[in-house]
DNA sequence: GCCAACGTTGGC
DNA sequence: GCCAACGTTGGC
């Protein structure tokens, strides 16, 4: 689910912990939520038109068939007129904290990354501000998230003959350069 | 600020 | 129902 942070962020959503999910006025962000979200669906909570853009961190949806209140008010931005009380138009889902993100995973970064590829974050001209994401790709993202940014080359603490294994990033390199991108179409 | 890519609107 | 014009998104 995007966001800008300059509306409202991470660290937003870390102070209130829990926010109905209003202002998406695209039927096909609408329907997703409506239609194809579950209470307990984990959530990549993506920051737009940022500095830099990426996943900031984890949520999950609190509540389903929210009424989004603010297409009944008329001093909205997000007011619809057209919109009935007894047929409300637009339907959200309410956003529960899991947690920020030791470190946001910049878009940059996602684009490097091989084993996201076919991520529709990552496709052309893909701006829905409400997108559904494999468990697959999910965890990527959260294994990049919960190592260093910058893989410092000196000596590792020893490692213990672990008992369970923790969740292991994928062995693909996040660092390797990215391939030569398809050209934009003239 | 630019601009590509998309969704929506509305005339016909 | 077509489709041009327009508005918005969002990376850069």
């Amino acid at each position: 689910m995007k966001t800008e942070p300059d509306g409202f962020g991470i660290d937003d959503l870390v102070r209130v912990k829990v926010e109905p999910w209003t202002g998406v006025r695209n039927y096909m962000a609408r329907n997703l939520m409506r239609d194809q979200m579950q209470v307990g669906d984990p959530v990549l909570f993506y920051h737009s038109s940022a500095d830099p853009s990426g996943v900031a961190g984890l949520a999950r949806i609190k509540t389903t068939g929210v009424v989004d209140a603010t297409q009944f008010e008329p001093s909205s931005k997000y007011y619809d007129p057209d919109s009935k009380r007894d047929a409300p138009r637009w339907i959200c889902v309410d956003v529960e904290l899991v947690e920020k993100l030791p470190r946001l995973v910049a878009l940059s970064e996602l684009r490097a990354t091989p084993a996201l590829d076919g991520m529709m974050l990552l496709q052309r001209g893909a701006r829905l501000s409400v997108q559904p994401v494999s468990a697959a790709h999910y965890d990527v993202i959260v294994a990049i998230a919960r190592r260093p940014a910058a893989p410092i080359a000196e000596a590792k603490p020893a490692r213990k003959k672990a008992a369970a294994p923790v969740k292991k990033p994928p062995a693909a390199s996040v660092k390797k350069p990215p391939a030569a991108k398809a050209q934009k179409r003239k």
